[in-house]
DNA sequence: CAATGATTTCAGTCTATCCAGAACATTCCG
DNA sequence: CGGAATGTTCTGGATAGACTGAAATCATTG
């Protein structure tokens, strides 16, 4: 396979890296920098020899990928293999991961939360301070998820458009409330 | 040291397990868990006891934690020891760790990034797509920044009303655009 | 239904990280 | 100064998870 080109390479290192510092395995981050910045899609084989991995962890790596929803498996016509894609649309693709981990670790640590707190419920008020610690963390973890499936639900366009303006948060969130300073 | 009461351990195995999915040490993250719940400041024996794990262990880990800045050393007259305790407010606590995942993260990304499309400043069109997605991923990691930074420069207060008023987030931000639907 | 191509599964190896324990350093007090 | 208490650094062993290569499975086509 044609050699990477170096900022290519720079790229998909770097994204490696930033993955395991997110709890991602370095190998499937590596494959989805690739497929994000590959102009077409590409077969197992060539992302094997591409990034220098065998092909049995390029396979378990597209499976975690498309777990997670973020590469589609597609078809060439006059091709048996399977060619893989990752989505083009950056801030679909935080949406996309973001409802997972929220999937399979926020709602887990909510429930967790809600369960510690109930179980607290009566004890005396020799507990009542780490109770409501966790009352304190359970809102906080509940008022994030709000907070984000608000922002997950408005169109794309919108939020790009904070970019630009810079301080409208505020000013906007103020709107609701007392009066603005 | 007194058995762990069994709500906290249970909190403390969950958030330590959470600390691993996030690229963060489990100890690290235990030990931070058991400081937040704790009614006192603890030692370093106190917490390596309570956990079972070695004392040079608690050193590192507490070190680590203070150089988050989420655990701070205390002194108690009439000890010589140092006890430590964590950060209360969970917002704040959540805004320290955001800050400081930015700096060690987010920011060399961007720079990462502004690297990788200067490199192909002026290359022929051939790495044009990449280019594009290179500049919209940058584009991207900068509105979040952005947006980060303002939702963080807000008064604790002002956040903590989202929770209450679902869809807030969504007619606030129409009032800056075009007519609500 | 063989034969070839593509993908997945699996068992064992390898490696990065974690962690315990020892050695070392520092502070405090008699 | 000696020794006890506290805290840190270092080294080597243990472990979880990642990765490979081979074997097994599945699919396609003549």
């Amino acid at each position: 396979m044609p050699n990477l080109d170096p900022v290519t390479e720079k790229f998909i290192l770097h994204w490696g890296e930033m993955g395991t510092r997110w709890g991602v395995n370095r190998t499937v981050a590596q494959i989805h920098a690739l497929l994000y910045l590959s102009p077409k899609p590409l077969n197992a084989e060539e992302i094997a020899s591409t990034l220098s991995i065998a092909r049995s962890n390029v396979s378990t790596s597209l499976r975690e990928l498309e777990s997670w929803g973020i590469v589609k498996a597609i078809h060439l016509l006059g091709d048996r293999r399977e060619h893989y894609q990752a989505g083009k649309d950056v801030w679909e693709m935080a949406r996309v991961i973001m409802d997972e981990r929220k999937r399979r670790e926020i709602d887990p640590t909510v429930t967790l939360l809600q369960e510690c707190v109930g179980e607290l419920e009566g004890k005396g008020p020799s507990q009542g301070e780490m109770r409501d610690r966790l009352k304190a963390m359970l809102e906080f973890v509940e008022m994030l998820t709000s907070l984000y499936a608000q922002v997950a639900a408005l169109p794309t366009g919108t939020v790009r458009g904070l970019l630009s303006a810079q301080g409208k948060v505020r000013s906007l969130l103020n709107l609701g409330r007392s009066a603005p300073e």
